[in-house]
DNA sequence: TATTATTGTAACAATTTGATACAATAATAA
DNA sequence: TTATTATTGTATCAAATTGTTACAATAATA
């Protein structure tokens, strides 16, 4: 959980946001064949965090976990989508928290607001890797794309968050066609096969691949691809939104 | 939105739960092949709502749905599952829980917790209708059962909360197998038919739905139901869990 | 110009699904 | 007792989908 704090936002009362509610994004790219994650670091304790934050008074939730993937990538209008709440009381863990303000240089009492029990909305990102910049955000010194199959200890329950969001994606992966949003706008059908494949963790055949994704009608093909080696170019292809 | 007062509860605090954040719940039933929902009506006013309740702060988010579910049907180890969260600004409307309140005798303040904004998880619980006992909660009046294919008027965003929990569960029935949760523990061919039918709102073919359900391998057949006609007597079935 | 690896698609098999048909059979009525 | 009736369980075949193999058509390189 790592949330914006502007140096007015770090009073104990965080009276701007709704208490004991955050949400934390997962938020999916796609780069050299693999599904890479953004994750938040701080400096002097090595924790690693979803990036996070609180939803204003003023301020629909849905927007706030728009408003936090802005915040992150620098992108408006991303494929968002929310997939759970974590609301366990074994998920309240002050120490790493606690930990980064005073890396900071922050003294924070035991009833800080930042400190207490928070209820966590989990959503999930699909962004266009070539166009998203990773921003930290106050409390954090980088942040930056992390490869899903690798991935290093996260803070508090960051991982169990990190699962799910997937298991989310697998499962929506075919019902909403939403895969197109990792991949940039013109791609070859051998890039979605692998990204379906990594998605799913499975090896999937490739005639019948082409044949199920052409036989939808979703894509259009463009010109070819050249310079792709010592074989036939392959064409390439743009997603066709369904308006 | 409809929650359990104690009169300890009714105090302006709240102290005891987390505040801003409620559970709603669309408990759906089965019964004369309709689709029902549990619903919570206020006296003197006529405004029904879904049942809900609030979170403790020593509670798990989740173990609070299936708290309001018991309190509200009298049965545990029922099939629950958190579908979407509502928190958008536009469901804050303290009119109808003022008047709620006010028909109860109460005259409570501008800034009484209960009229302030509300982010509400929303829960989907499918219950055999013949075990479920509604009882009403320390607001309303009653509680009762409702065709969902001829709802009334609900409080607040209720009607789109309704409305999402059967979206998800038309899309979770055939990947999850859950709708034998709504059936009694013994059901024939046709009842299990019916219910799909109802639940997805278009008709199957009799043949290959027989064939794929006793394909999957997930009921065992029992012995005949009689007396249901002047016709051959159905077998019954019960569902194997797959454990 | 030959070689190489990959692409697009055809062709066929295997499987799943859709639709129809029909014998079996409980309850009712004759 | 016997015929009637509606429903059930399953078989059968057609249609559609999916799995698998094969192969000609290339771009780049040697």
């Amino acid at each position: 959980m790592s949330k914006s704090l502007k140096p007015e936002e770090t009073e104990p009362s965080g009276a701007e946001f709704l208490p004991g509610l955050a949400v934390d994004t997962v938020i999916f790219g796609f780069h050299d064949n693999q599904l890479k994650i953004l994750l938040l670091e701080y400096r002097n304790t090595g924790l690693l965090a979803l990036p996070g934050g609180f939803i204003k008074n003023t301020e629909n939730l849905n927007d706030a976990a728009r408003r936090v993937l802005a915040e992150r990538t620098g992108l408006q209008d991303i494929y968002l989508e929310q997939f759970h709440v974590f609301g366990d009381l074994t998920r309240h863990d002050p120490t790493p928290l606690r930990a980064i303000m005073q890396a900071k240089g922050l003294q924070p009492d035991d009833d800080h607001w930042l400190l207490g029990r928070f209820v966590s909305v989990g959503y999930y990102a699909l962004v266009d890797f070539t166009k998203a910049i990773p921003i930290p955000d106050e409390l954090s010194d980088s942040c930056g794309w992390y490869d899903l199959a690798a991935l290093p200890p996260l803070m508090q329950d960051h991982t169990d968050i990190v699962r799910k969001a997937l298991a989310t994606l697998q499962a929506d992966l075919d019902r909403k066609l939403i895969g197109f949003n990792l991949l940039s706008e013109t791609f070859t059908m051998a890039d979605l096969q692998c990204l379906y494949e990594t998605i799913l963790g499975q090896t999937l055949h490739r005639s019948g691949f082409q044949r199920k994704i052409l036989g939808l009608g979703i894509v259009e093909r463009l010109e070819k691809q050249y310079s792709g080696g010592a074989h036939k170019a392959p064409y390439l292809y743009r997603f066709i939104s369904n308006k």
